[in-house]
DNA sequence: ACCGCGATGCCCT
DNA sequence: GGGCATCGCGGTA
């Protein structure tokens, strides 16, 4: 079942937690690409020093996070990557959900050409982890980019399905790549599931 | 394995 | 003009 607009409607750091284990799926020329979501971050917007709402900031860039729940947030960083995220809580109040990390279940062979150009078979191992264990890998990964601001995730296009019932322990951290962020670095708002190979960095300590 | 660094462009000041 | 919610490379072990 596609996650529903009040499954959405919840703070960030409550639907990190439970958008793990659930199914990205992105439809793109009539192929299915589709992968668990293994890892997270909450961003808690006008509280969150780390979050590019911080203090209400309101701007073209991060006008989608204050669209609906269950809306897309893209935008690009460091010249040449996207990062994907799930707008969260509420229309006008601006939290959102980073996808970090995903394990690749259909459309392998897309991802492959999309992130190595070549076809799956010719991947090394190491190649295969690094298809989607990391924010802006899994957005080349499933061909997702700026034309995917602000998609509604309760359309056809791109979406999230509930998971199956596996079992598996979820971790707290501390969020990646956010030093200027003060105080709020040692928020423990990055959730993954523990084990998973998916999983970008397993941070020591 | 781990670390350091450069790439590269858009957005906001 | 500075900085960025990253990645992959090439160096040293």
């Amino acid at each position: 079942m596609k996650l529903s607009r009040e499954f959405y409607s919840k703070d960030s750091t409550v639907l990190a937690k439970e958008l793990l284990g659930k199914i990205l799926v992105h439809e793109v020329d009539g192929v299915k690409i589709s992968g668990k979501i293994v890892e997270t971050e909450a961003y808690m917007g006008a509280i969150d020093k780390a979050a590019h709402t911080y203090n209400w900031k309101r701007t073209p860039r991060v006008e989608a996070m204050y669209g609906v729940p269950g809306t897309a947030y893209v935008y690009f960083i460091y010249g040449m990557y996207f990062c994907f995220n799930v707008v969260a809580k509420e229309e006008g109040i601006p939290q959102a959900v980073l996808i970090r990390g995903l394990e690749p279940i259909e459309g392998m062979e897309f991802m492959a050409e999309k992130r190595f150009k070549k076809p799956l078979g010719e991947l090394k191992k190491s190649q295969i982890i690094n298809l989607t264990n990391g924010p802006s890998k899994l957005c080349n990964a499933f061909d997702i980019n700026k034309s995917q601001n602000k998609e509604d995730l309760c359309g056809d296009k791109l979406y999230i399905l509930d998971g199956g019932n596996d079992k598996f322990e979820v971790v707290a951290s501390e969020r990646v790549g956010i030093d200027y962020a003060e105080e709020a670095r040692e928020y423990l708002w990055r959730f993954y599931i523990e084990g998973n190979p998916f999983v970008s960095e397993v941070k020591k300590k």
